[in-house]
DNA sequence: CTACGATTGTGATGTTTGTCAATTTTATTG
DNA sequence: CAATAAAATTGACAAACATCACAATCGTAG
């Protein structure tokens, strides 16, 4: 079943009881997503978070005519535009299914509610925001210290099922390089 | 007196009590940096936070004997390695003082035991976090869509105070490029 | 005021990466 | 299996940025 999923995920994480969770499960709204589907369009409003219990989203940005990713999901992630859901405010991104995906549904309001009646969810929320944060911190230092080579051989060691499962022109963006770099660097890797 | 400006500061948020601020009243101790003095070194670990009454600081890691600057913090900033702070892994950076400074510090321990007590300081830390993820993306997303003179041009309108405290040298490498480049947009674009 | 160090600017040159156009390879579908 | 689309590669060239060496400017202690 669905619900047990994230119901397994969250008890991992032994930040919240099964009362704690017993809160949330009215509000959670089983959907699937074809792959190319759209969870968030540029320009809405981010109202709701997916955990995924099963496929892969994307993130991305399109600037002069052309996608720039900037996140991936897959299972046991939880799917949003963070930011916008945070601020509400209208996302800058779109984020798609690249994979026929399930994921179960809640709103922010529900989340905020949880966050405000115990104390918690409210930790869950801080650990997320901390763990988020220094995921994107990561990132930066990977721009600040290291080039474009780098950058591919430590996402290689870190993350080796992402290129597994999405293609190689998605990911040059996602290092802030084009496709052709990217298959140039991987040439020249490959040859030594 | 050095308490009331934190203490202004916790107010105005509106996250916590008189009474909240009163817990943490005995844990807080000021104290004072001489520019280029250090607040964090290289491989310690983070236990304290300084909120700045007065001065700056810089953070910033070394490469291949170049330093390459990744925060700066003023006014009314929590100045900490924040990574190490919530880690407490060994800080990859130095912080140090770019003007004689005035803090309150307080310790790590201190603050994990207000999330623990208290519901509100619960909530403080998770919009922190928060915020400072949001500061963070924005940056990650500046190296992905930007070159780096509009990243420089982003920076001028959005903190033009930190051209009138920090040498341009230091932003630089905040922006992610060379000295002599920066000083050679800086004419390209006053030329028009 | 002077001298020194800190900061910023400039020129010449090389490297890295982006861009455009085309081609090859790989996957997908009828 | 053939046809077609998607993904990856390649070459030629241009633009952005780094590097090294040095010059100019600014600020401040003596």
């Amino acid at each position: 079943m669905w619900y047990q999923q994230f119901k397994d995920y969250l008890r991992s994480t032994q930040l919240v009881t099964d009362e704690d969770c017993a809160f949330f499960e009215p509000y959670l709204k089983p959907k699937t997503y074809k792959a190319k589907e759209l969870f968030v369009k540029e320009g809405s409003i981010s109202h709701e978070i997916g955990f995924i219990n099963k496929g892969a989203f994307r993130t991305y940005y399109i600037i002069d005519g052309k996608e720039i990713n900037t996140c991936f999901f897959f299972e046991n992630d939880f799917v949003v535009d963070y930011d916008s859901m945070l601020a509400q405010t209208p996302s800058k991104y779109y984020i798609e299914a690249i994979e026929d995906s399930e994921v179960m549904l809640f709103s922010a309001t529900v989340l905020r509610d949880a966050y405000n009646k115990s104390h918690n969810w409210e930790r869950f929320g801080r650990l997320m925001a901390e763990q988020t944060y220094r995921m994107s911190t990561e990132r930066v230092e990977s721009f600040l210290f290291m080039n474009g080579e780098e950058r591919y051989l430590q996402l290689l060691e870190k993350q080796p099922t992402l290129f597994e499962r999405v293609p190689l022109y998605h990911i040059a963006s996602y290092l802030g390089i084009e496709r052709e770099t990217l298959s140039r660097l991987r040439r020249k890797i490959a040859q030594g």
